[in-house]
DNA sequence: ATGCTACCCTGGCAGC
DNA sequence: TGCTGCCAGGGTAGCA
């Protein structure tokens, strides 16, 4: 499942393998990914070159240059969603669903089973314009987001801290694991309510350690998820409680209970973890 | 504005 | 063995 530091480890392979790269055309072979632009508005990528791949949450972006034009390129991941820079010769795998041609023979390749993953494309407009029309959430970066503006995100909002930490219009990138991981790492309750400052502040401190960590172990493959190049994360080795139901906390043994919030699954230790 | 639920979609797995 | 039914969840539409 991909959250902010699988598509990091997307992205910084992607940029290692496509600066510089000309694309020469691209294949969209299932519509159904495509989040608002039509089929046709890709048809403008022919000749462009890639300028940058970056990051905004978990919506990756590509900027393209066509002579003095500019294009924006958007690809969400979804749940399992794959990109892989491949030689054309490379087998085809199933799901399929984009494919960018590279001018040197390479292949940039877009799966997804699932198919909750989306592709977009803009040509214009000013940045703000630019993210709003690719629906690039509003919220702040976790990784770079100051502590008092972390604590001013969540002081006055209502609801369970978990349902928080998930909205991305908040704080975009966290999905459900990072967030039940940075929960048990703050001691905090994922069903807490009004939180103070100061926990708010040690929550902060653990959001950025859990994805700094998951990030340096090329994120979390539980499924689907690899690299663009096709190589698989380990941080699911180091998970302390999301998918642990039922199993001892590696702190103090209590087993791991999951409930339902957000209608996802919140996994916690009873014991460790306050309200 | 905000917070909630239903929906999309397929592979994997438990249970019979 | 083979079938059925359920579960996983990111983002968004639609609702109160």
């Amino acid at each position: 499942m991909p959250e902010l530091p699988e598509v990091e480890t997307v992205v910084r392979g992607l940029r290692r393998a496509l600066l510089g790269a000309t694309i020469d055309g691209v294949d969209i072979r299932h519509p159904g990914i495509l989040r608002s632009a039509p089929a046709a508005n890709f048809l403008a990528v022919e000749g462009s070159r890639v300028r940058n791949v970056d990051r905004a949450g978990r919506f990756i972006l590509v900027d393209l240059a066509r002579g003095a034009a500019t294009l924006h390129l958007m690809l969400h991941l979804g749940m399992t969603g794959q990109l892989l820079v491949v030689e054309e010769a490379a087998p085809w795998a199933k799901h399929t669903h984009a494919v960018f041609q590279l001018r040197d023979g390479r292949q940039l390749r877009f799966i997804d089973p699932r198919r909750f993953g989306r592709l977009d494309i803009v040509t214009e407009g000013s940045l703000p314009e630019r993210l709003r029309r690719l629906g690039i959430p509003r919220g702040q970066e976790p990784l770079t987001v100051a502590p008092d503006d972390f604590v001013a995100l969540f002081r006055k909002r209502k609801g369970p801290l978990k349902n928080l930490l998930l909205n991305q219009a908040l704080l975009r990138g966290l999905g459900n694991i990072y967030a039940d991981e940075s929960l048990f790492r703050a001691g905090l309750d994922p069903r807490a309510h009004h939180v103070s400052a100061p926990r708010l502040r040690r929550l902060r401190t653990a959001v950025r350690h859990v994805l700094r960590s998951a990030i340096r172990a090329g994120g979390s493959s539980i499924s689907d998820y690899v690299a663009s190049d096709g190589t698989r994360g380990w941080f699911q080795l180091r998970h302390q409680v999301y998918g642990r139901t039922g199993l001892p906390c590696r702190r103090c043994r209590t087993p791991v209970r999951r409930i339902v919030l957000a209608g996802r699954s919140a996994h916690f230790c009873p014991s460790c973890q306050s309200r």
